[in-house]
DNA sequence: TCCAAGAATGTAGTAATACTACATAATATT
DNA sequence: AATATTATGTAGTATTACTACATTCTTGGA
């Protein structure tokens, strides 16, 4: 296995590398998948006994799995528990009280956002920051969930720096496209990639000589429509129930995107946002 | 040390208790804050030599700190690292490139969600699920970023099963309000806590006889002024660029909610949402 | 079908590491 | 200044991860 798995979630490895195991260690796996908590604090020894295999058998499935030992595997099991107890435990059942829904939808969420964050382009992210850097003006595109996400962008205006925009009415958001030009950035975020009046307002802005960023949740079409792609990965879950992580992700980028900016500004951009702040903290109390 | 300890950030731990700690386990802390990750697989005989110290002091060290031995430190400390690099090493710097900006936020973000996670009073949360399942009508209110939250709140009617809304303009809000009744159900998203219309809000709603939640990110005034007050704290930060991790946490608390909620309706009403959810893939596509 | 080779697994033992006991040094109190 | 207490380190022990080798099981070929 190579260095990049070193970043990848040891449950999720075991779970999806299980089939392909050893029959003693298939055993081990599924002790493990059964009460990850349990074997945290477990010696080899109690890890054996609970799992009914030899000791040396349990050495063996941690190198199968990728860890350099079973000191390895436990540092590795002890940060996936940190984020949060595995998506197979995380499925919401019908008699969960409030309190179960509470911890696995924070955990379910904190797991996606750590799995958007090891996966996402960080060059593409860079060069989607230069291309909002020298914007002469900013408008987000979105429906939806995804809509929530391009209203909220455009109101960190004050850091991007340049006048911002985000229209929810579908017609309005053609008017707009259509009239971006050369200097002007579109930034379309979809969870699905799929909504077809996106294309339509990628290919109007960039027909205009407008630069496209695209904030995509799976790789679809409407990536082939935009300048830079920016594919923001989250744990699959088509459950009918399960709120739509991708969106939280896709807000963290935008703080990303919008920070970042800010920074290129010339410093006096610093002082009229701290100032900007100061009269707010003021105009929330009159 | 309490249990409490048990899920605290071992790294905000000993970054806390630093100065109340003997001089050589002084040194010790000193060196582990300065290079976490170095410590992940260090021997205790390896961590002395970098710290200059014995190795009991490195062992007197970690039961200083609440842990059981070198071996629970190390899985604390994992723990604290898988969610991010500590507030120490995440603030913005001006030379930053946007990748540097994108691991900090994304590291600030989700050590935050997990802040928030082990501090959020679920009593309350049952209670206001409670509340809002038995809500005629649901209505939201924010300025801002809690704005945002509100919008994207009341875009989850579907889960909450009756008609929600979300007024952006003050008056329109101090008018909904008015209105509410005594089957209704006011939630107030409001970060600092201290916006003086929200004030207003709550007392009209209530003196409606409708009840009042609050999501308020921090010991405010405003939390005497609602029903159930739920209190999302997160890691402080003040820098001029820091995005508000807390509008994030809170979108999350909303999601436990209106999924909860959606969980108490009838049976009937989960194959509404599914087939709602299938409709809206078609339409995106047309 | 049988046999040999290779893979899987376990027993027994060793090496590495966490931890403890006791001695010494430093600091605080009387 | 003397004594008591606390802090720290040296040396050694106990525990645990890991390795070497033996045994068992499975697979492939004749």
């Amino acid at each position: 296995m190579s260095v990049e798995t070193s970043h990848q979630n040891i449950l999720e490895v075991v779970r999806v590398t299980r089939g392909a195991l050893r029959k003693s260690d298939r055993k081990v796996a599924d002790a493990i998948l059964a009460d990850p908590r349990r074997y945290l604090t477990a010696t080899v020894a109690e890890t054996a006994i609970l799992a009914d295999v030899s000791q040396p058998t349990v050495i063996r499935f941690c190198a199968a799995i990728g860890c350099g030992g079973f000191q390895d595997f436990k540092l590795r099991l002890a940060q996936a528990l940190a984020l949060g107890t595995p998506a197979t435990h995380s499925a919401l059942e019908d008699g969960d009280a409030a309190e179960i829904v509470f911890d696995k939808i924070f955990d379910y969420t904190i797991t996606s956002l750590d799995w958007a964050r090891n996966r996402i382009d960080k060059g593409l992210l860079a060069r989607a920051v230069d291309i909002l850097a020298a914007a002469r003006r900013i408008e987000f595109f979105g429906f939806g969930a995804s809509g929530i996400v391009a209203q909220d962008a455009a109101q960190k205006f004050p850091l991007f720096g340049v006048p911002c925009g985000a229209q929810m009415d579908a017609h309005q958001q053609i008017m707009t496209a259509s009239l971006l030009g050369r200097e002007d950035v579109a930034v379309i975020i979809s969870n699905t990639g799929s909504t077809k009046s996106l294309f339509e307002i990628a290919d109007i802005a960039r027909g205009n000589g407008a630069k496209v960023i695209g904030l995509i949740g799976n790789t679809a079409p409407l990536m082939a429509h935009c300048d830079v792609s920016i594919l923001i990965e989250t744990l699959d879950n088509t459950d009918v129930y399960t709120p739509t992580i991708s969106r939280i992700a896709a807000l963290t980028v935008m703080d990303v995107l919008s920070t970042a900016v800010a920074m290129r500004r010339d410093p006096d951009h610093r002082g009229r946002i701290a100032a900007m702040k100061e009269l707010l903290r003021e105009l929330r109390s009159t």
